[in-house]
DNA sequence: TATTGTTATACTCTATAACTATA
DNA sequence: TATAGTTATAGAGTATAACAATA
């Protein structure tokens, strides 16, 4: 159901976001040593869930070649590993290395290492917030975590 | 004050806008005909409001250099204008053209087209999820608008 | 024939360095 | 001397086109 207070919020959180979460994947980002294309990759993956390269590619709606140059770059780091489809020989999953995973982890909590936006409510609204977000959240799960179509 | 549910909301709201918020960025952009970065910078405007070069580029952590390109840009397409600073005569202030603040309330628009990731909480819950978050707009006003420095 | 992923290449975005003008 | 902005140039990020392998 699309209500204006639901438009209004969705306009809030945008201009709220819009610039700030780049800016923390920035800081995070300079203070691991990976590059903010390379953590977005990370975050998009799951612990022992396999994520076929083209799924990326859907999710942010750019060209497959990236998504190979991205995983070239994981790949020489370690940081994740190309294993084959189990039925379809022409895909290949992307799963995250324990280094991966851990990376992936410790970039969370850089995330949310500095003082945060939302500092500014009580800690009922901070609650609120929360759980209003999570049932967001739950209602899309592709946003949130990937589908385990491994 | 940072508590455990305010930290879990802010990750929750990143996850859910880290990758929707370019997404929408880049449909408003591809609609309307003007690339992302530009769009991104006449969203950091007002309408009538001036604001200097420098502030933009300590806003998005990038190099001076790269506000002087992107303004140049939206010089050429006359959807901005640079203008004297009143007292300091080293310093331009970027203001909107009657074009460009309508691109940018159209590019709003835009944004709040498609269905909105708040439309599966009842309508109750979108107003006070509304009212939560412009609690948090309002306590970082040069986050959601540029402070009326002309 | 259509789809997944790769390679080679080109374009766009953003930064660095050197500079001018003003404070 | 320090700061705002510009220019020229270089680098990172992302797309396009042609291709190989598989469905």
């Amino acid at each position: 159901m699309s209500t204006k207070a639901g438009r209004e919020a969705w306009r809030t959180a945008f201009e709220l976001f819009r610039d700030e979460a780049p800016r923390r994947l920035g800081d995070a980002s300079a203070e691991i040593g990976v590059s903010p294309g390379l953590l977005k990759t990370l975050f998009h993956l799951s612990p022992g869930v396999g994520v076929p390269m083209r799924e990326l590619a859907d999710h942010w709606r750019c060209d497959a070649s990236y998504v190979t140059s991205v995983t070239d770059a994981l790949e020489e780091r370690d940081l994740v590993r190309r294993h084959p489809h189990p039925t379809d020989r022409r895909v290949k999953m992307i799963v995250l290395t324990k280094e991966g995973a851990a990376v992936r982890e410790r970039a969370f909590e850089v995330l949310s290492g500095s003082p945060l936006p939302f500092d500014v409510l009580t800690a009922a609204e901070q609650r609120q917030l929360r759980d209003l977000l999570r049932k967001v959240a739950a209602a899309r799960p592709e946003a949130a975590r990937p589908a385990a179509s491994a």
